[in-house]
DNA sequence: CCGGCCACCTGCGGGC
DNA sequence: TGCCCGCAGGTGGCCG
């Protein structure tokens, strides 16, 4: 479900009911994630004050004195603040409690989602280490991808969803930039100009940028954790649209896998 | 190092 | 109504 969008939208909704805030009590459910939850947690987090939040790629690293929690919200994952009598569903798995009665509540139906303790060094992790730059950060640019992308002959969508290129380009945004910048989806990663690169990385910060400014795309049941939807999906110019004319050119929009991902784009426009 | 493929898991909608 | 199939927003790991 989230894009790095809806990672960010999360994260605006749930920091200032947490911040400062000491953890009264951890509730786990059901430990099977991605990786088991680890039964430390409960002692590890307890009387423990949330000094910060923030965002790494699609992670949200809730910082304490002890050392650094990892929350990443898979395909189907959700975080929302709740009172402590909202009615528990089967997919809610984790939940943190706060002395002042606010409750974080983790739900993912399809359990690709991560819960797990990265120590006082979060960024040398197993789970960071490797990640590539932030896409709205200056040290994102068409000079960056292009360098990267020497000699490369996979798909260039493949390539702006490796999160060791560059983090938070999901299945919808690597669709929608890539429509944006006029390049076809299968066009190999090295047999692009500098000068079309950057349009690209124009694109991407673009559609990022404005899908956080609509609280995110809400496909399905997605909503923030204020429980309002997200509306950017009515700005999709080709995720999801297959057969629908493309809004620049009125070509039917095609549907193509590429790396095994469903991929969307106007072969008139893109080449 | 790179590319291609698989796995993890549940739910939903469409077709028969 | 019910079953089966294909599809779904992520990403680490394995193999050649």
């Amino acid at each position: 479900m989230p894009e790095l969008p809806e990672v960010e939208t999360t994260l605006r909704g749930i920091r200032p009911h947490l911040i400062d805030q000491s953890v009264k009590a951890v509730v786990v459910r059901q430990r099977q994630l991605r990786v088991p939850v680890s039964r430390g947690l409960k002692s590890k987090l307890k009387d423990q004050v949330v000094r910060d939040i923030e965002r790494r790629a699609k992670y949200l690293l809730f910082h304490f004195d002890c050392g650094t929690l990892a929350i990443h919200l898979g395909m189907s994952g959700s975080l929302r603040v709740t009172s402590a009598s909202a009615p528990i569903d089967k997919h809610d798995h984790v939940d943190l409690l706060f002395n002042n009665g606010a409750q974080l509540r983790f739900r993912d139906p399809r359990r690709f989602g991560l819960v797990v303790w990265l120590g006082k060094r979060p960024l040398t992790s197993r789970w960071l280490a490797h990640l590539g730059p932030e896409p709205l950060s200056d040290n994102f640019n068409g000079d960056y991808l292009y360098s990267r992308a020497a000699n490369r002959r996979g798909a260039v969508k493949n390539f702006i969803m490796d999160g060791r290129i560059v983090v938070g380009v999901g299945n919808i945004y690597a669709s929608e930039a890539l429509h944006h910048a006029h390049i076809h989806p299968a066009r190999g990663a090295g047999r692009i100009s500098r000068h079309r690169y950057d349009d690209l990385c124009v694109a991407i910060k673009g559609v990022l940028a404005r899908a956080i400014d609509a609280g995110g795309t809400t496909l399905r049941d997605y909503v923030s954790a204020d429980g309002v939807p997200g509306f950017f999906e009515q700005q999709l110019a080709v995720y999801g649209r297959e057969g629908s004319p493309c809004g620049l050119c009125s070509a039917p929009i095609r549907r193509r896998v590429i790396g095994q991902r469903s991929s969307f784009f106007c072969s008139q426009c893109q080449r």
